[in-house]
DNA sequence: ATATAGGTACACTTAACAGTTTACCTGCAT
DNA sequence: ATGCAGGTAAACTGTTAAGTGTACCTATAT
């Protein structure tokens, strides 16, 4: 009767909504419940009946916002393609990925929290693990002898050090979004140094 | 009369160590003053003395430790030097120092309140580049003919992502610090890296 | 028709905490 | 001796917010 339809399944849904805005802009501490009810468009009564705290809450939508994130941020070896125009282009991808205004959000929220709360989030650590999707390229490249590797793990690491390092923690901390083709730039050279150490 | 000596100038210090605690167990929000004074051995009311604010008080403290922190992580060219063993050298000690107990708590302080408001530490953000003392290292082993680096800023970059991607942001974000040898052979990886692409 | 599941509105309880006020103490310099 | 700079203790004010209680509304299923 409120708004349109709410066929009261959605209202959960609307809830989280509300949740992720006010925690994204405010973090857990400085969150309000109230406010996140009214985001919602629910009463406070219903957001209780849903989540028996704020720290369910919280929970329930930082796992739920890892997930979202960490499926984008898979990759995976396309055989036949060029080793150095796929690098470049998984750069790319999570460059824009990591750039992008709701990831960036979401992270902030999500590293905040980790950063105050380690325990809280601990479980959600082991969700984590999308560098498992590049050592898994990087060991079939190294397979199909288009790359040299002895430690995909590693090799893995590395390249995500340096996209990281470029185009994801100096946004993180504030600095400004750098221009598209500064951007590739730097993952040109970063893939250059990936072939360089292991290029066959 | 309190405790020991307490010759009334150190009694700001005092503040300032109970607020470093403080802050570093619960973060800027949920610190509370009167847990600072008892911290500090000092009446809630000399701490309002000394610092107006707990906003002021904080960022008191953040930019102090912030200096210390940066202070610590520049380096600066050895000529004559192997620059390999420079470069693990180097690897090594900024490693020891992103790992060190001091140095994580006060950046996760540090970092949590960079990302729930950034603009309440953006005058820091300018005192921070220990960049440009790796910048100007690269620079002058460049000139010196051991490296050969078009964009001293860009390797500089570089090294330092591939150094915190792997003995910094993992541990910030909770993962269990890893043997010695074990981060010895990611800094010989990385510096590997580094001469693979720059070597002369 | 009516009970029930899901919802609303809103006042209420409890607690934490920034910052202030007040009254008092103490050692040193004049 | 005395006044003041620097300190203490503790009660107080005002605000914000988590979570609860209560009374009421409204569909749909029986």
């Amino acid at each position: 009767m409120n708004e349109i339809v709410e066929n009261s399944v959605d209202k959960r849904e609307a809830i989280l909504q509300g949740a992720f805005e006010e925690f994204c802009e405010n973090g857990f501490l400085a969150a309000s419940m109230d406010r996140i009810s009214k985001r919602a468009g629910a009463s406070k009564r219903t957001v209780y009946r849903y989540f028996e705290s704020k720290e369910v809450l919280f929970q329930t939508l930082m796992l739920r916002q890892w997930r979202v994130i960490a499926d984008n941020l898979k990759v995976s070896y396309q055989p036949g393609m060029d080793i150095r125009e796929q690098l470049i282009e998984m750069g790319r991808a999570q460059a824009r990925l990591y750039t992008s205004p709701e990831v960036m959000t979401a992270n902030k929220m999500l590293m905040g929290e980790i950063l105050r709360d380690p325990e809280l989030v601990r479980e959600i650590q082991n969700e984590v693990d999308y560098t498992a999707s590049f050592e898994q390229l990087f060991k079939e490249a190294a397979a199909d002898g288009v790359l040299t590797i002895a430690n995909p793990r590693q090799a893995a690491e590395e390249f995500i050090s340096l996209l990281k390092g470029k185009a994801f923690w100096p946004f993180m901390l504030g600095a400004p979004l750098v221009k598209p083709d500064e951007m590739d730039a730097m993952i040109d050279q970063s893939v250059d140094m990936m072939m360089n150490q292991y290029g066959a």
